[in-house]
DNA sequence: GTCTATATAGCGATAGAC
DNA sequence: GTCTATCGCTATATAGAC
């Protein structure tokens, strides 16, 4: 008899529901990273979010799909549409310097890191998840860092007979040290910051020494 | 009264102990790089070894002990002495090549990257695992390679003005498909064995490019 | 010394109260 | 729609028989 109006008017009431949805993929993206799938319960997830575990059923499905929910969150907030251009300006040293500190200062990073370590440990489902990362990023500025180079050869400030193996070799050499930090974190001096731009510009002038028109 | 003495004189009796010692060690190498840490119940490294689980806990303290002695154990069979020959003997560019491929070959083998990738994904005991690993393998590695190259530009073969920076760029190169494939297994098309060698090619001839005296 | 059977604990997922 | 309490399952590690 009494008009349950107030309620009615509102419709099925869900204006909470994503402040919470949004503090549960951000308790999963801190936690998944770090302890891994297996490691990380959904209990602690739930505590992590401040709510409680069916509220985390209710928003997510099982386990598998929150962990890919985070892993596909983190991984469009790490890759930047316009991380450097590709048209050369000014030097081409300059320019290349600029691009290596750009990308090492992406791969380099604790958040990288542990996204990359996430992706190498869990093959659960097969390579889905490894190729979803590898088509978002690796593959992307890949592609972009090619055409940089192909424009460098055709303005004539570089000589690579073979600009994609060029373009990949040159990012491999920088993520070269990341991949021994992930290894094994103190086993290289290197991670220090000073040491990191002497990293980065060694890659470069090996880089240069082959490329350069003599 | 009837002699027990045939199993007396054998002593508290473990003739045995070392054969079982051996299957529950194998079944742990096989099993834990494949499936991981948590992944690998001791139910099935007890089954695949052919034992009682209590024989597995008899011989091994508990999960964690197998798992580290299971990675020791793998690591010194992967890495032998002698993986190449520190004095050049004939043209550089054949020197280089067949110590690319030999190269190559270890870190790009199956059991290498479950190697690899286990140690990546289980930092469970702060990095003293990878440590041993780095240790015991790429450092050691590299060091051998920078003698190699130490010698071929004191013979006026190379013309390198760092060679240890050049030593670890090299080794980087060549690993860097393999940590692609790790990531996303089938993602990269050069996994293929004909493409494997064109690999090792660009990144010997990018080398040679850089530090071929003039 | 080895095996069968079990104690104990933690996690993923769910039922019912408000 | 959200929370408390619980089921079902699995895995580590152990107790008792041969």
């Amino acid at each position: 008899m009494n008009a349950p109006a107030a309620k009615a008017s509102a419709g099925p009431g869900r204006p909470k529901d994503l402040e919470k949805r949004a503090a549960i993929l951000e308790a999963a993206k801190k936690l998944f990273p770090v302890h891994g799938f297996d490691g990380t319960s959904m209990d602690v997830i739930a505590a992590e979010a401040g709510v409680s575990k069916l509220t985390v059923y209710s928003h997510f499905r099982d386990k598998e799909t929150l962990f890919v929910a985070a892993i596909e969150a983190r991984c469009s907030e790490l890759l930047p549409d316009d991380l450097f251009p590709t048209q050369p300006r000014g030097p081409i040293r300059e320019s290349l310097l600029r691009i290596a500190r750009s990308f090492y200062a992406l791969v380099s990073s604790e958040v990288s890191i542990s996204l990359h370590r996430m992706i190498l440990a869990d093959q659960r489902n097969g390579p889905e998840l490894g190729k979803m990362f590898w088509q978002a990023g690796p593959a992307r500025i890949t592609e972009t860092f090619e055409r940089f180079l192909r424009n460098a050869v055709a303005s004539g400030q570089l000589d690579i007979p073979d600009p994609p193996t060029a373009a990949r070799h040159f990012l491999c050499l920088l993520k070269g040290t990341v991949n021994m930090r992930m290894l094994c974190p103190g086993c290289i001096p290197e991670a220090a910051p000073e040491h990191a731009d002497e990293h980065v510009r060694s890659v470069v002038e090996f880089f240069l020494r082959a490329y350069l028109p003599r």
